[in-house]
DNA sequence: TTTCGACCTCTTAA
DNA sequence: ATTAAGAGGTCGA
Protein backbone atom coordinates (compact mmCIF):
# COMPACT_ATOMS: atom_id res chain seq x y z
CA UNK A 1 0.00 0.00 0.00
CA UNK A 2 1.61 2.97 -1.10
CA UNK A 3 1.58 6.60 0.65
CA UNK A 4 0.11 7.82 -1.95
CA UNK A 5 -3.26 5.88 -2.14
CA UNK A 6 -3.96 6.43 1.24
CA UNK A 7 -2.26 8.72 3.76
CA UNK A 8 -3.75 7.61 7.62
CA UNK A 9 -2.29 10.50 9.29
CA UNK A 10 -4.36 12.95 6.99
CA UNK A 11 -7.55 10.90 6.08
CA UNK A 12 -8.01 10.03 10.08
CA UNK A 13 -7.70 13.66 10.91
CA UNK A 14 -9.58 15.57 8.41
CA UNK A 15 -12.50 15.33 10.24
CA UNK A 16 -14.37 12.47 8.41
CA UNK A 17 -14.36 9.98 11.34
CA UNK A 18 -13.67 11.21 15.06
CA UNK A 19 -12.65 8.19 17.17
CA UNK A 20 -9.18 7.10 15.83
CA UNK A 21 -6.79 7.46 18.60
CA UNK A 22 -2.85 7.81 17.58
CA UNK A 23 -1.07 6.69 20.33
CA UNK A 24 2.87 5.58 19.83
CA UNK A 25 2.37 5.89 15.95
CA UNK A 26 -0.07 3.35 16.04
CA UNK A 27 -3.76 4.25 15.05
CA UNK A 28 -6.77 2.65 17.25
CA UNK A 29 -10.14 2.57 16.27
CA UNK A 30 -12.64 0.13 18.35
CA UNK A 31 -15.70 -1.18 16.49
CA UNK A 32 -18.15 -4.10 17.49
CA UNK A 33 -15.90 -7.05 18.68
CA UNK A 34 -12.29 -5.73 18.73
CA UNK A 35 -9.82 -3.00 18.71
CA UNK A 36 -8.47 -2.26 15.00
CA UNK A 37 -4.88 -1.37 15.21
CA UNK A 38 -2.68 0.29 11.80
CA UNK A 39 0.55 1.25 12.17
CA UNK A 40 2.29 3.07 8.74
CA UNK A 41 5.44 3.29 7.52
CA UNK A 42 6.96 4.01 3.98
CA UNK A 43 6.08 1.11 2.47
CA UNK A 44 3.12 -0.43 4.40
CA UNK A 45 0.47 -0.68 6.06
CA UNK A 46 0.63 -3.08 8.86
CA UNK A 47 -2.78 -4.14 10.68
CA UNK A 48 -3.58 -6.14 14.01
CA UNK A 49 -6.40 -6.26 16.97
CA UNK A 50 -7.15 -6.63 19.74
CA UNK A 51 -10.51 -8.79 20.33
CA UNK A 52 -13.23 -7.98 22.80
CA UNK A 53 -12.70 -9.06 26.05
CA UNK A 54 -13.85 -12.94 26.85
CA UNK A 55 -15.01 -12.81 22.85
CA UNK A 56 -16.09 -16.18 21.48
CA UNK A 57 -13.23 -18.29 20.10
CA UNK A 58 -12.28 -17.96 16.60
CA UNK A 59 -8.70 -19.02 15.32
CA UNK A 60 -6.26 -16.51 14.61
CA UNK A 61 -6.46 -16.71 11.02
CA UNK A 62 -10.01 -16.19 10.82
CA UNK A 63 -9.98 -13.38 13.04
CA UNK A 64 -7.23 -11.91 10.54
CA UNK A 65 -9.24 -12.33 7.96
CA UNK A 66 -12.19 -10.10 9.33
CA UNK A 67 -9.44 -7.22 10.46
CA UNK A 68 -8.50 -6.88 6.73
CA UNK A 69 -11.78 -7.19 5.49
CA UNK A 70 -13.04 -4.23 8.05
CA UNK A 71 -9.80 -2.32 6.49
CA UNK A 72 -10.37 -3.21 2.87
CA UNK A 73 -14.15 -1.97 3.36
CA UNK A 74 -13.59 0.96 5.40
CA UNK A 75 -10.69 2.82 3.79
CA UNK A 76 -12.55 1.76 0.36
CA UNK A 77 -9.57 0.41 -1.19
CA UNK A 78 -10.90 -1.31 -4.22
CA UNK A 79 -11.01 2.19 -5.61
CA UNK A 80 -7.55 3.35 -7.38
CA UNK A 81 -6.82 7.04 -5.84
CA UNK A 82 -3.74 7.48 -8.31
CA UNK A 83 -6.47 7.54 -11.60
CA UNK A 84 -8.54 9.64 -9.71
CA UNK A 85 -6.06 11.92 -8.74
CA UNK A 86 -4.67 12.23 -12.14
CA UNK A 87 -8.27 12.80 -13.51
CA UNK A 88 -8.81 15.82 -11.01
CA UNK A 89 -5.51 17.32 -11.78
CA UNK A 90 -6.31 17.70 -15.41
CA UNK A 91 -9.66 18.85 -14.14
CA UNK A 92 -8.03 21.80 -12.07
CA UNK A 93 -5.81 22.99 -14.96
CA UNK A 94 -8.70 23.47 -16.89
CA UNK A 95 -11.17 25.02 -14.26
CA UNK A 96 -8.94 27.14 -11.70
CA UNK A 97 -8.88 30.41 -11.57
CA UNK A 98 -5.49 32.03 -11.91
CA UNK A 99 -2.38 30.44 -12.92
CA UNK A 100 -0.05 30.45 -10.13
CA UNK A 101 -1.69 28.00 -8.26
CA UNK A 102 -0.05 24.44 -8.02
CA UNK A 103 -2.37 21.46 -7.95
CA UNK A 104 -3.51 20.47 -4.48
CA UNK A 105 -3.99 17.49 -5.84
CA UNK A 106 0.24 17.11 -5.89
CA UNK A 107 0.45 18.57 -3.03
CA UNK A 108 -1.84 16.80 -1.11
CA UNK A 109 -1.74 12.74 -2.07
CA UNK A 110 -3.39 9.70 -0.39
CA UNK A 111 -6.54 11.35 0.87
CA UNK A 112 -9.54 9.25 0.56
CA UNK A 113 -13.07 9.09 1.35
CA UNK A 114 -14.16 6.50 4.03
CA UNK A 115 -17.33 4.21 4.06
CA UNK A 116 -18.31 4.78 7.25
CA UNK A 117 -21.02 2.84 9.21
CA UNK A 118 -24.33 4.96 8.64
CA UNK A 119 -25.76 5.28 12.11
CA UNK A 120 -22.26 6.27 13.63
CA UNK A 121 -21.56 8.61 10.82
CA UNK A 122 -24.97 9.82 11.23
CA UNK A 123 -24.46 10.96 14.95
CA UNK A 124 -21.16 11.90 14.54
CA UNK A 125 -22.29 14.28 11.89
CA UNK A 126 -25.34 16.05 13.61
CA UNK A 127 -22.83 16.69 16.37
CA UNK A 128 -20.70 18.43 13.48
CA UNK A 129 -22.89 21.41 13.64
CA UNK A 130 -21.55 24.83 14.59
CA UNK A 131 -18.65 23.09 16.16
CA UNK A 132 -14.93 21.94 15.73
CA UNK A 133 -13.05 18.68 15.16
CA UNK A 134 -11.53 18.68 18.83
CA UNK A 135 -14.97 19.18 20.49
CA UNK A 136 -16.57 16.66 18.11
CA UNK A 137 -14.11 14.34 18.89
CA UNK A 138 -14.66 14.65 22.59
CA UNK A 139 -18.21 14.14 22.57
CA UNK A 140 -18.05 11.07 20.13
CA UNK A 141 -15.52 9.87 22.94
CA UNK A 142 -17.79 10.91 25.72
CA UNK A 143 -20.54 9.25 23.92
CA UNK A 144 -18.77 5.73 23.66
CA UNK A 145 -17.95 5.71 27.12
CA UNK A 146 -21.29 6.85 28.06
CA UNK A 147 -23.31 4.44 26.00
CA UNK A 148 -21.11 1.66 24.13
CA UNK A 149 -19.91 -1.29 25.28
CA UNK A 150 -16.58 -2.05 26.80
CA UNK A 151 -14.28 -3.71 24.31
CA UNK A 152 -10.73 -3.83 25.58
CA UNK A 153 -7.66 -2.22 26.50
CA UNK A 154 -4.45 -1.08 24.44
CA UNK A 155 -1.71 1.23 25.48
CA UNK A 156 -3.38 1.46 29.05
CA UNK A 157 -6.40 2.75 27.26
CA UNK A 158 -9.83 1.59 27.78
CA UNK A 159 -12.01 1.67 24.41
CA UNK A 160 -15.17 1.57 23.70
CA UNK A 161 -17.75 0.83 20.98
CA UNK A 162 -19.91 3.31 19.51
CA UNK A 163 -23.62 3.29 21.24
CA UNK A 164 -26.05 0.73 19.23
CA UNK A 165 -29.09 3.11 18.49
CA UNK A 166 -31.57 1.06 20.99
CA UNK A 167 -29.18 2.64 24.32
CA UNK A 168 -29.61 6.35 23.32
CA UNK A 169 -33.87 6.16 23.11
CA UNK A 170 -34.46 6.34 26.83
CA UNK A 171 -36.21 9.80 28.77
CA UNK A 172 -32.84 10.47 30.56
CA UNK A 173 -30.34 10.65 27.56
CA UNK A 174 -31.27 14.20 26.46
CA UNK A 175 -30.21 15.21 30.01
CA UNK A 176 -27.37 13.36 30.53
CA UNK A 177 -25.94 14.57 27.14
CA UNK A 178 -26.22 18.00 27.90
CA UNK A 179 -24.68 17.38 31.16
CA UNK A 180 -21.81 15.54 28.57
CA UNK A 181 -21.53 19.13 27.19
CA UNK A 182 -23.55 18.36 23.70
CA UNK A 183 -25.47 21.01 24.17
CA UNK A 184 -28.94 21.96 22.01
CA UNK A 185 -27.64 18.92 20.08
CA UNK A 186 -28.38 16.41 22.84
CA UNK A 187 -31.96 16.66 21.70
CA UNK A 188 -31.16 15.82 18.22
CA UNK A 189 -29.57 13.14 19.38
CA UNK A 190 -32.24 11.77 21.16
CA UNK A 191 -34.41 12.38 18.78
CA UNK A 192 -33.28 11.01 16.07
CA UNK A 193 -32.54 7.97 18.10
CA UNK A 194 -36.08 7.50 18.94
CA UNK A 195 -36.87 8.29 15.81
CA UNK A 196 -35.71 5.27 14.29
CA UNK A 197 -36.76 3.36 17.04
CA UNK A 198 -40.20 3.65 16.46
CA UNK A 199 -41.06 5.01 12.84
CA UNK A 200 -42.14 1.80 10.69
CA UNK A 201 -40.99 4.39 8.19
CA UNK A 202 -37.28 5.53 9.68
CA UNK A 203 -35.26 2.73 10.82
CA UNK A 204 -31.43 2.09 11.37
CA UNK A 205 -32.70 -1.07 8.64
CA UNK A 206 -33.74 1.31 5.88
CA UNK A 207 -30.72 3.74 6.71
CA UNK A 208 -28.22 0.90 5.94
CA UNK A 209 -30.39 0.45 2.66
CA UNK A 210 -29.59 3.84 1.48
CA UNK A 211 -26.23 2.56 0.33
CA UNK A 212 -28.11 0.86 -2.37
CA UNK A 213 -30.83 3.75 -3.12
CA UNK A 214 -30.25 7.13 -5.46
CA UNK A 215 -29.06 10.54 -4.20
CA UNK A 216 -32.48 12.23 -3.89
CA UNK A 217 -33.74 9.43 -1.70
CA UNK A 218 -31.12 9.17 0.77
CA UNK A 219 -30.87 12.91 1.19
CA UNK A 220 -34.74 12.91 1.47
CA UNK A 221 -34.71 10.49 3.76
CA UNK A 222 -31.87 12.40 6.15
CA UNK A 223 -33.58 15.46 5.89
CA UNK A 224 -36.64 13.71 8.13
CA UNK A 225 -33.88 13.23 11.27
CA UNK A 226 -33.98 16.06 13.88
CA UNK A 227 -30.66 17.43 13.53
CA UNK A 228 -29.74 17.17 9.92
CA UNK A 229 -29.73 19.77 7.36
CA UNK A 230 -28.63 19.90 4.15
CA UNK A 231 -25.12 19.44 4.83
CA UNK A 232 -25.06 17.27 7.14
CA UNK A 233 -27.18 14.89 5.22
CA UNK A 234 -24.71 15.11 2.22
CA UNK A 235 -21.87 14.54 4.92
CA UNK A 236 -23.80 11.53 5.45
CA UNK A 237 -24.23 10.53 1.97
CA UNK A 238 -20.66 10.97 1.04
CA UNK A 239 -19.11 9.52 3.90
CA UNK A 240 -21.07 5.96 4.31
CA UNK A 241 -23.57 5.80 1.66
CA UNK A 242 -21.25 5.52 -1.06
CA UNK A 243 -22.68 9.08 -2.55
CA UNK A 244 -18.95 9.69 -4.59
CA UNK A 245 -19.89 12.50 -6.07
CA UNK A 246 -21.92 14.47 -3.70
CA UNK A 247 -20.02 17.29 -2.41
CA UNK A 248 -21.04 18.55 1.31
CA UNK A 249 -21.46 22.51 0.51
CA UNK A 250 -20.66 25.02 3.53
CA UNK A 251 -19.25 28.81 3.64
CA UNK A 252 -15.50 27.25 3.23
CA UNK A 253 -16.25 24.86 0.02
CA UNK A 254 -18.10 28.29 -1.17
CA UNK A 255 -14.94 30.25 -1.10
CA UNK A 256 -13.01 27.84 -2.91
CA UNK A 257 -15.27 27.30 -5.51
CA UNK A 258 -15.43 31.18 -5.88
CA UNK A 259 -11.66 32.33 -5.02
CA UNK A 260 -9.69 29.10 -6.79
CA UNK A 261 -12.09 28.30 -9.54
CA UNK A 262 -14.27 30.04 -12.03
CA UNK A 263 -17.78 29.70 -10.24
CA UNK A 264 -19.76 32.93 -10.06
CA UNK A 265 -21.23 33.59 -7.05
CA UNK A 266 -24.56 34.78 -7.08
CA UNK A 267 -25.51 37.18 -4.43
CA UNK A 268 -24.28 37.60 -1.36
CA UNK A 269 -21.54 35.27 0.30
CA UNK A 270 -22.82 35.37 3.64
CA UNK A 271 -26.84 34.05 2.53
CA UNK A 272 -26.28 29.83 2.45
CA UNK A 273 -29.73 29.74 0.30
CA UNK A 274 -30.60 26.39 -1.25
CA UNK A 275 -30.40 27.31 -4.66
CA UNK A 276 -26.53 28.80 -3.88
CA UNK A 277 -25.78 24.92 -2.07
CA UNK A 278 -26.78 23.24 -5.14
CA UNK A 279 -25.57 25.47 -7.33
CA UNK A 280 -22.05 25.07 -5.49
CA UNK A 281 -22.70 20.73 -5.50
CA UNK A 282 -23.20 20.65 -8.98
CA UNK A 283 -20.61 22.86 -9.84
CA UNK A 284 -17.77 20.78 -8.37
CA UNK A 285 -20.02 17.58 -9.71
CA UNK A 286 -19.26 18.85 -13.63
CA UNK A 287 -15.96 19.94 -12.58
CA UNK A 288 -14.44 16.98 -10.76
CA UNK A 289 -17.30 14.46 -12.13
CA UNK A 290 -18.07 11.40 -10.42
CA UNK A 291 -16.08 11.54 -7.48
CA UNK A 292 -16.42 14.72 -6.71
CA UNK A 293 -16.66 14.54 -3.15
CA UNK A 294 -13.31 12.52 -3.05
CA UNK A 295 -11.66 15.77 -4.61
CA UNK A 296 -13.56 18.40 -2.83
CA UNK A 297 -12.13 16.69 0.49
CA UNK A 298 -8.91 17.27 -1.04
CA UNK A 299 -9.70 20.52 -1.80
CA UNK A 300 -10.94 21.35 1.84
CA UNK A 301 -7.33 19.86 3.31
CA UNK A 302 -4.86 21.77 1.40
CA UNK A 303 -7.30 24.81 2.30
CA UNK A 304 -7.13 23.74 5.90
CA UNK A 305 -3.85 25.02 7.64
CA UNK A 306 -4.93 23.12 10.66
CA UNK A 307 -5.79 20.12 8.78
CA UNK A 308 -3.66 17.87 11.34
CA UNK A 309 -4.68 19.14 14.63
CA UNK A 310 -1.72 17.45 16.69
CA UNK A 311 -0.22 15.79 14.37
CA UNK A 312 2.79 17.99 13.22
CA UNK A 313 6.34 19.24 12.72
CA UNK A 314 9.44 20.07 12.34
CA UNK A 315 12.94 20.63 11.32
CA UNK A 316 13.58 24.23 11.29
CA UNK A 317 16.69 25.56 9.43
CA UNK A 318 19.13 27.16 11.38
CA UNK A 319 17.85 30.98 10.21
CA UNK A 320 15.30 30.71 12.92
CA UNK A 321 16.46 31.17 16.30
CA UNK A 322 14.69 29.22 18.86
CA UNK A 323 14.73 31.52 21.40
CA UNK A 324 11.64 30.77 23.28
CA UNK A 325 11.37 26.79 23.08
CA UNK A 326 8.49 25.94 25.76
CA UNK A 327 8.03 22.41 25.60
CA UNK A 328 4.55 22.45 26.79
CA UNK A 329 2.73 18.54 26.13
CA UNK A 330 3.54 18.27 22.74
CA UNK A 331 3.46 21.80 21.73
CA UNK A 332 6.99 23.92 21.08
CA UNK A 333 6.53 27.70 20.60
CA UNK A 334 9.50 29.10 18.51
CA UNK A 335 9.92 32.62 17.64
CA UNK A 336 11.62 34.30 14.86
CA UNK A 337 13.52 36.98 15.27
CA UNK A 338 16.03 38.36 12.86
CA UNK A 339 14.56 38.66 9.21
CA UNK A 340 14.21 35.04 7.96
CA UNK A 341 13.73 33.48 4.75
CA UNK A 342 13.39 29.60 5.19
CA UNK A 343 12.12 26.45 4.51
CA UNK A 344 10.65 24.45 6.94
CA UNK A 345 9.53 20.51 6.36
CA UNK A 346 7.14 18.74 8.00
CA UNK A 347 8.23 15.47 9.23
CA UNK A 348 7.76 14.23 13.25
CA UNK A 349 4.63 14.46 14.85
CA UNK A 350 4.83 17.02 17.08
CA UNK A 351 2.94 20.26 16.98
CA UNK A 352 4.81 23.45 16.22
CA UNK A 353 4.01 26.99 16.62
CA UNK A 354 5.90 30.02 14.66
CA UNK A 355 5.34 32.88 16.67
CA UNK A 356 6.11 36.11 14.66
CA UNK A 357 6.70 39.81 15.84
CA UNK A 358 6.72 41.14 12.41
CA UNK A 359 5.05 40.29 9.66
CA UNK A 360 5.28 36.70 8.98
CA UNK A 361 4.43 35.71 4.85
CA UNK A 362 3.73 32.03 4.94
CA UNK A 363 3.76 30.12 1.05
CA UNK A 364 2.65 26.80 0.79
CA UNK A 365 1.46 25.14 -2.41
CA UNK A 366 1.81 28.38 -3.99
CA UNK A 367 -0.84 29.80 -1.59
CA UNK A 368 0.52 32.92 0.03
CA UNK A 369 -1.05 34.49 3.63
CA UNK A 370 -0.15 36.78 5.59
CA UNK A 371 0.23 36.81 9.18
CA UNK A 372 1.00 38.41 12.12
CA UNK A 373 1.62 38.22 15.65
CA UNK A 374 0.23 34.69 15.83
CA UNK A 375 0.64 31.10 15.54
CA UNK A 376 0.55 28.50 12.80
CA UNK A 377 0.03 24.82 12.77
CA UNK A 378 1.74 22.96 10.19
CA UNK A 379 -0.25 19.71 8.97
CA UNK A 380 2.56 17.24 7.96
CA UNK A 381 4.57 16.14 4.86
CA UNK A 382 4.15 19.27 3.43
CA UNK A 383 7.32 21.99 3.00
CA UNK A 384 6.48 25.67 3.44
CA UNK A 385 8.24 28.78 2.94
CA UNK A 386 8.84 31.25 5.68
CA UNK A 387 9.39 34.57 4.64
CA UNK A 388 9.67 37.49 7.93
C1' DT B 1 -41.38 30.08 0.46
C1' DT B 2 -37.48 32.59 2.29
C1' DT B 3 -35.12 34.99 6.09
C1' DC B 4 -33.10 35.45 10.55
C1' DG B 5 -32.17 35.03 15.33
C1' DA B 6 -31.28 31.62 18.91
C1' DC B 7 -28.85 27.80 20.26
C1' DC B 8 -24.67 24.88 23.87
C1' DT B 9 -19.96 24.79 24.65
C1' DC B 10 -15.31 25.36 23.80
C1' DT B 11 -11.31 27.36 21.60
C1' DT B 12 -8.79 30.95 19.91
C1' DA B 13 -7.88 35.68 18.98
C1' DA B 14 -7.49 40.43 20.64
C1' DA C 1 -6.74 38.02 32.72
C1' DT C 2 -11.17 38.80 30.52
C1' DT C 3 -14.04 39.12 26.70
C1' DA C 4 -15.75 38.33 22.12
C1' DA C 5 -16.12 35.99 17.91
C1' DG C 6 -16.46 31.85 15.50
C1' DA C 7 -16.86 26.96 14.87
C1' DG C 8 -17.28 22.45 7.98
C1' DG C 9 -25.49 24.19 10.85
C1' DT C 10 -30.21 23.40 12.10
C1' DC C 11 -34.65 24.66 13.95
C1' DG C 12 -38.69 27.26 14.16
C1' DA C 13 -41.11 31.54 14.22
Amino acid sequence: MEISELSLAKVLRCGQTFRWKNINNVWSFAIQDRIVLLKQDDQRIQYSHIMLENSPLKSQKIQDQETFKFVQDYFNLSINLKDLYTHWTEQHLIHRKGKNSNSPFQAFTGIRILRQDPWETLISFICSSNNNVKRISKMCDNLCLEYGEYINEYEGMKFYSFPAPESLTEDNVELRLRELGFGYRAKYIHQTACKLQDNKDLSVEKLNDLRNQDYQTSHEFLLQLTGVGPKVADCICLMALDKHDVVPVDTHVYQIAVRDYKFKGKGDLKSMTKVIYGAIRLYFKDVFGEYAGWAQSVLFAADLSDLNNGVNISEVESTIKEESTKVKGSKRTIKIEDKVKTEIEVKTEELLEIKTEDELIISENGRTKRIRSESIKLPVSKKIKVEC
